[in-house]
This record gives C-alpha cells, structure tokens and sequence, in this order.
RNA sequence: GGCGAGGUAGCUCAGUUGGUAGAGCACACGGCUGAAAACCGUGGUGUCGCCGGUUCAAGUCCGGCCCUCGCCA
C-alpha cells in the first residue's frame, strides 16, 4: 500500500457521488492517503458555517464553512469558487477529489453549465410581488405570454420557478433554452466520476444511527445558537420544535427521502461508474483507484 | 368487578337525517437550468374491531362478544 502513496492517476479529477450516509466522506479521505489529492465540497449545505453537526460537516474538504448562515448562497457563486480550487489542486499536480450530494452543485463543479445570468434583488422582488398578489394563475399567464417555453415547463404553484422564468425573462434571457443544458455539457477537466451505491435498506440502517449520533455531538445547542436566518437545511424544524426522540424520527425519516433522491439523481449523472459501497471503506477506496488507473 | 370514553388508511383523526368512505402527515411515482437538504405536480394504499339482527341499503340503528384508555372499587 505504502508504495502507492506517490503514484499518480491519470484524471486529474475524481468525482465522487453518493447519498447521505453512503460513507462518501470516508473514502474520499482513504483515496487522499493513498495519492496526492485534496478534496473540494459540492454540498449546497456544507458551505455554511454554524451547523457543523447537523450538514455532516467534513472540516478537510475546501468550500466548507465558507459562508454565513444569513448568507443566501447560490450555485452560481459555487460554481466559480469551485473551479478556482480545482483548478489550483490541478495545477499543483495533484488530484482534485469532488465530493458531495447535491446533485446541481456536483454537475456546477464539474462542466462548465452555463447557469443563467444573475437578476438584481429589486427585480426579483417586483415578480415576487405580482405573484403574491394576483395570484398562480395571473402570474402564469403573463409568463405564458412573454415567455411560452418556460410557461409549458413550470407549473403554475411553483412559484420560485414562475418568478424566476419572469425575472429572466425580463433581464433578456429565458428559464428553458433552447437547447438542454444541464445533462449535456462536457466535463472540463478529465475527471472519473463514480457514484457510490448503497441499497436503500442498508442506508436506513445507517442513516438512522446517524440520526441519533447527531443529538450524541450536540445538534440541539447548535441549532439553538444558529439564530433565525438559517438555509433550510433538512431536519432544522424537527430539531427546533420537536421533543428529543420524535425529533431524532423526523430527522431520520427525511433524510431517508432525500437519500433515495440523491440515489434517483446518480444514476442519471452521464457517464458515472457505479461502485459497490457497502464493502469496508479501505476497499472501496482501492476499487475507485483501480477503475481511475484503468482509464 | 362497576361507570365512562373509544376501536375507520402506516400514524393522528373526520364522517351530516342510514346510500359500499376522506383530510393532514407518512408512503409511492414524477418534474426540476444562479434558493436543489430548496421548490412543485400526481396517486387513497381500507375486511370501517368481531359475530349476528333490522333495512332495498349499515362506518352510521339494535344485541352480544373482544380489545384499549380513564375514573371508581
């Protein structure tokens, strides 16, 4: 093992993706011990500093902790900080290892997805406006006038997307464009992405231990002394108003449903190689550096 | 043992003067283009505790039984 400490891989980027409690941290981690590398967070969560228990922090990866809780971060900003320290881990020679489970931040890190452009507050606020006036429907159907392709794609209750579609569409630009994105733009830099899979009972189990560690590491005084202008992270309502153990149910029920979505958005990720985890951290690991050194 | 309340969806419950059930949460499926641990859409998943009676028709009315909770012994 020690021989392989110095070798080096051929792509300079591994991206590592996996739901919660699929060990993705840990075997980050255990590759970084085996080749030079340094690990950077695509976590929407994770880059909030104050709630270190409950987002599963890992204080080793880069863009952890970088942002206030009262901050409202967007992918966009990731995005940019992300390329940055990939770029400059890339060019120190090592690996850049991506890890992480929000699905729009992993592909932001790794492509260059031209997000739509940035709106001013003050235009956004006027579309919120007119939506929490007139109504779904009247919003809707200005939207279905200016812009018909978002309107066919949004729902008219949605309202985040209808007013974003309206203030993109007033800024000149569009929700929906022409030609899909998100699931087409290539990698930038030559990357392994490999998805981590564990089958959904052996997360439960996982998941709800985690949950109860949580309350062990002292996730009620942290929630406590985050204040009021928190990112809805999950399980923060359930930790804040519920007693101890329905708290510790909640928490885990919910983590359990944004498991199996994370698990739902892996598999779509193009390109990813799936690789068992439900062995042992150190084998995993080694599987990963095996399939890199194959490429 | 006596009195009272109650047994309807996975959970908490609603159900009018009898017309083979419905809300919230959970769950399932789906969407998502600078808030993504967010946001949105669709779906009822049922021996109405059990047995019998009345009735064209019973979750609903009547009788018996079983179980749960409370109070009193």
């Amino acid at each position: 093992m020690a021989g392989r400490r110095s070798q080096q891989i051929p792509p300079s980027v591994l991206a590592i993706f996996g739901p919660t409690a699929s060990g993705k941290t840990a075997v980050a981690e255990a590759i970084a011990e085996r080749i030079p590398a340094q690990l950077v967070s695509a976590d929407s969560m994770q880059v909030y500093r104050g709630l270190p228990v409950l987002t599963n922090q890992d204080a080793g990866a880069r863009l952890v902790g970088i942002w206030p809780l009262d901050r409202q971060g967007t992918v966009g900003e990731y995005q940019r900080l992300a390329h940055e320290a990939i770029d400059e881990i890339v060019a120190s020679g090592q690996t850049a290892i991506v890890v992480g489970g929000s699905g729009l931040w992993f592909q932001a890190a790794l492509t260059d997805v031209q997000l739509p452009a940035d709106v001013p507050d003050a235009a956004r606020g006027r579309w919120e406006r007119l939506y929490a006036r007139f109504g779904p429907e009247v919003a809707h159907g200005l939207l279905q006038r200016r812009d018909p392709r978002a309107a066919a794609r949004v729902h008219p209750n949605d309202r985040k997307r209808v007013v974003r579609a309206l203030e993109l569409w007033q800024a000149g630009g569009t929700l929906v464009p022409e030609q899909p994105r998100l699931w087409t733009a290539g990698l930038r830099l030559p990357t392994l992405v490999v998805g981590l899979d564990v089958p959904s009972e052996a997360l439960a189990t996982r998941i709800a231990s985690r949950a109860a560690a949580m309350f062990e590491r002292g996730v009620e005084e942290e929630v406590r002394a985050a204040g009021e202008i928190v990112p809805q992270v999950l399980g923060l309502d359930a930790v804040r108003s519920l007693p101890r153990a329905e708290a510790i149910a909640e928490l885990a029920r919910s983590t359990r449903r944004f498991a199996a979505y994370q698990r739902k958005w892996m598999r779509r990720i193009p390109g990813v190689v799936m690789i068992d985890a439900t062995r042992p951290t150190e084998e995993v690991a080694d599987a990963i550096l095996e399939v890199a050194r194959a490429r």
